[in-house]
DNA sequence: GTCTATACAAAGATAGAC
DNA sequence: GTCTATCTTTGTATAGAC
């Protein structure tokens, strides 16, 4: 156990906690002051400022794919495993730093023109989202229709985060979107009777 | 008619259209440029950069208050009035310079720290939508529900917008918010037996 | 009201020593 | 690998003339 993280961890760190809470036109400055850390050794580290941003990014995404993954794993039944997208947003903002909104969004919201790298993984986010939700709707809805009921809940999803972004406190938000998700899931199974359980296929 | 618009105008035309494109962190000298007009003559007129971007918001907010008012006047009935703002969402985006996604969400995300007047403004687009679908729900669901009905529409309003920041094509994902929209109508309405007509309230 | 010219500050990035 | 010091570019804003 290092209790002094190296100094490139300490600029992943900063990069993303300032990524997250001012957005990622922070000055590099700020991002060197608070990893104690040169300017010389983050561009030897990362080649420029988009270098570290992509970085961190990545790493990020790796820690939401994996707490996502557990709370699908924790999920008893097969609707609340679709469903644990929303216990999985909450869990990963109380792990790390708290964001102003989703950083991922907040960084293609602000970077008009990434480059290739950052692109990409900006995209992999949404495509993880896409094609997580849609093996998970499989099970429930049909292979025919889960990527109908997947888009639709990234679409939720999706807004749940604008919601934060636009003041909504974001257990209320979560909690609206988790119970759209799950009308939503029930009109695609097939419009059940009031007060009904919902109807499996196969 | 004025065929060579004011300095003043073709200012806020330049920073909305930049704003709309490139994101408010375009820099000051682009908006001159495209405005062609002088430093000086922004700064008299608008103070700084800031003022100028509030300027522009408040005459955009303006304008989709009409779109969206012009599209509720004309739907046929109360549950096409309500679900007009995804009319208008086209229509908007359709007159004036089409946007990376939502103006007023991506300046919000780009500006951690805005001043108190831009603060209002962009929170005065999130008033607007939450109070003028609440007015317009109250007819289909009762004044009781309908706050809860405004809160889930602007949510899923929301994810549209931020669909399109994903890279969903703009009217597919108009389509499914339209679609999710009308079924938490149904759904707050009262859960009605398949194929049924929605059943008004009162 | 508008322009030309310029001041002033901030930001990204690099050189060269240790 | 990391630091100190610095360079260059860019960006916001102002002074003073017309």
């Amino acid at each position: 156990m290092a209790p002094q993280p190296t100094a490139r961890d300490r600029l992943l760190d900063a990069a993303e906690d300032l990524a997250a809470t001012q957005g990622v036109s922070a000055p590099v400055d700020a991002i060197l002051q608070r990893a104690r850390v040169s300017p010389a050794t983050l561009y030897a580290h990362f080649g420029n400022k988009e270098g570290l941003i992509t970085e961190a990014l990545r790493r990020r995404l790796a820690r939401w794919d994996t707490t996502w993954q557990e709370c699908v794993d924790e999920a008893p039944s097969p609707e609340e495993k679709l469903l644990a997208v929303f216990t999985a947003l909450g869990r990963h903002r109380h792990a790390l730093t708290p964001s102003r909104w989703c950083v991922f969004l907040g960084v293609a919201a602000e970077t008009p023109h990434p480059g290739p790298d950052l692109g990409d993984t900006l995209a992999a986010d949404t495509r993880l989202l896409l094609d997580r939700l849609e093996d998970l709707a499989a099970p429930l809805v049909g292979a025919q229709q889960a990527p109908l009921l997947a888009r639709r809940l990234v679409l939720i999803y999706t807004g749940v985060l604008g919601m934060i972004l636009r003041g909504t406190d974001v257990d209320t938000a979560t909690a609206e979107g988790r119970h759209l998700a799950g009308m939503t899931l029930h009109a695609v199974v097939g419009p059940a009777a009031p007060g009904a359980t919902l109807r499996l296929m196969r």
